[in-house]
DNA sequence: TGCCAGGCCTTCC
DNA sequence: GGAAGGCATGGC
């Protein structure tokens, strides 16, 4: 059984939110001009028109609060975005090309997993790899006549041996969910206690999983628990930041010393643009 | 075809 | 504690 949600939106693009990089399993099906992907336990089929969006699942259930959280549809975009575009010239001229781009909340381990691949990868392949974890290792659900696969829980990912993983593509970084695996299934509390940390608290606990460094754990903090503050940087940024801002290279610390100051607690929103602008050759 | 990728870990000084 | 090298492998 197949139920609509229809939605009112202020400041969101789906198309830039769901293409800028932060998550790696929706697809673009161009006939229909909609997105279908995964959000927690449902399959869900989403479409804008103007200012407004259209939902279709197979879970009907709350199904509205699901996508006003996962969009991050509670905040007011427009007053966040008027008041980053303040900031200097180079964020209101990017802000041009990427409106409306949401910093979605994903779902954590899902992240943690997904961002450990990331690590010295590209996005194409980051995108493989955890389409084929899910799909041998999640539920399966058909909706609209097609097979589709929740990523996996902690429980089903058990006894994935290392060597399963690496035939999943996903290389030296094997052994690192693994471990991560293991490590979360032992400490169940850790996943809420994140949830609930400071920011610097929940970076700590984030950087003692193997394969967790800075740019991954800021990416967790950002794109599944909402740290707004926080402000990723890996090379495509980097570079960005030392042609718009420093003329010259630049060391890591002094590039998050400037977004600190500069971009405080919207430093992820900031850092979301730029990373999709200069990707896309807008900047 | 060789370089690059949403970096991190280990080793060595 | 900071720098350098290694790492799996597909994408382009």
């Amino acid at each position: 059984m197949i139920k609509l949600v229809e939605l009112e939106v202020k400041c969101f693009t789906l198309k830039y939110t769901l293409e800028c990089g932060q998550c790696f399993r929706w697809d673009y099906i161009e006939q229909e001009d909609v997105y279908i992907g995964v959000i927690h336990d449902r399959v869900i089929k989403i479409w804008q028109k103007a200012n407004m969006i259209y939902v279709e699942s197979n879970n009907e259930e709350n199904l509205k609060n699901v996508i006003q959280e996962y969009f991050d549809l509670y905040k007011d975009y427009f007053i966040l975005e008027s008041k980053i575009s303040k900031i200097d010239t180079n964020i209101y001229e990017s802000l041009k090309h990427s409106s409306g781009i949401r910093i979605l909340r994903q779902p954590l381990v899902e992240i943690i997993i997904s961002y450990i691949i990331s690590a010295n990868n590209n996005i194409k392949r980051i995108s493989k790899s955890v389409n084929l974890i899910s799909q041998r290792y999640g539920d399966r659900i058909s909706f609209d006549g097609k097979d589709y696969f929740l990523f996996p829980t902690l429980e089903q990912l058990k006894s994935v041996t290392i060597e399963d993983f690496l035939s999943t593509g996903v290389g030296f970084r094997a052994r690192y969910i693994k471990n991560t695996v293991e490590k979360l299934i032992d400490n169940s509390q850790i996943l809420e206690k994140l949830k609930d940390a400071t920011t610097e608290q929940a970076r700590q606990i984030l950087l003692e999983f193997q394969g967790v460094g800075t740019k991954v754990a800021d990416c967790i903090l950002l794109f599944s628990i909402g740290r707004s503050e926080v402000f990723p940087v890996d090379v495509w940024v980097k570079r960005i930041m030392e042609k718009l801002y420093f003329k010259k290279n630049t060391s890591m610390e002094e590039i998050l010393a400037y977004a600190k100051e500069h971009f405080r607690e919207d430093a992820g929103i900031v850092q979301q643009h730029l990373f999709y602008n200069v990707r896309e050759g807008n900047i």
